[in-house]
DNA sequence: CTGTGACTTTCAGTCCGTT
DNA sequence: CAACGGACTGAAAGTCACA
C-alpha cells in the first residue's frame, strides 16, 4: 500500500465533505461559522483544504452539521 | 448554558480509544509513534487527552494503527 | 516503557478589510 | 455570499531531561 498519504489532497477532500454537508444543509458559510462559534473566513479556509483543524474544531463543526464527527471524516 | 460537551473528556476518551487500539496491536508508545512518524512524548499525551490534536496527525496515527480515521472518533 | 513539566517554533484561529 | 489578504494572538506541534 502506498505509504504516504498527500496531505494537501487529504485536507481538500475533508474540506469538500464539509462543504457538501453545508450545502445540503442550505447553510451559508457564515450562518455554519455561526453555528460553530468559529470565525467566518476559517470555515471558508478549511473548506478550501487550507486547514489542518483541530479534533474539537471539527466536533463543533459536526454538531452544527448535526452529524457524526466519523462521517465527516468517512472516506469512500 | 446548554449543549456544553465537556471537551476535557472528549479528548480522553479519544485518548482512550487510541491507547486501545495501539495495546490491541501490542505496540509501545514508543513502537507506535514511530510508525506514525511523530514524538514518543506526544503519543503519550494524546493517550492522556492533554492535547487537542489536529486531523493530520489524528491520520497519521490511524494508519499507523491500521485504521480508519472515522474508527478512531467512534463514539460508543 | 511511560508520565510529566518546561520549553521554543509553527500555525491554527480571529479580526479587520477588499474584490 | 464567497475568496482572499494582512496582521495579530493563542494554541498546537514538536522536543528534551528526568522521574
Amino acid at each position: 500500500m502506498p505509504y504516504d498519504k498527500d496531505e494537501q489532497s487529504y485536507l481538500s477532500q475533508l474540506g469538500a465533505r464539509i462543504r457538501k454537508l453545508r450545502k445540503a444543509k442550505q447553510l451559508s458559510q457564515e450562518a455554519l461559522a455561526f453555528e460553530a462559534d468559529l470565525d467566518r473566513t476559517y470555515v471558508s479556509s478549511v473548506e478550501r483544504g487550507e486547514r489542518n483543524i483541530a479534533v474539537l474544531n471539527l466536533a463543533k463543526l459536526a454538531r452544527a452539521l448535526g452529524v457524526e464527527v466519523s462521517t465527516l471524516l468517512q472516506e469512500e
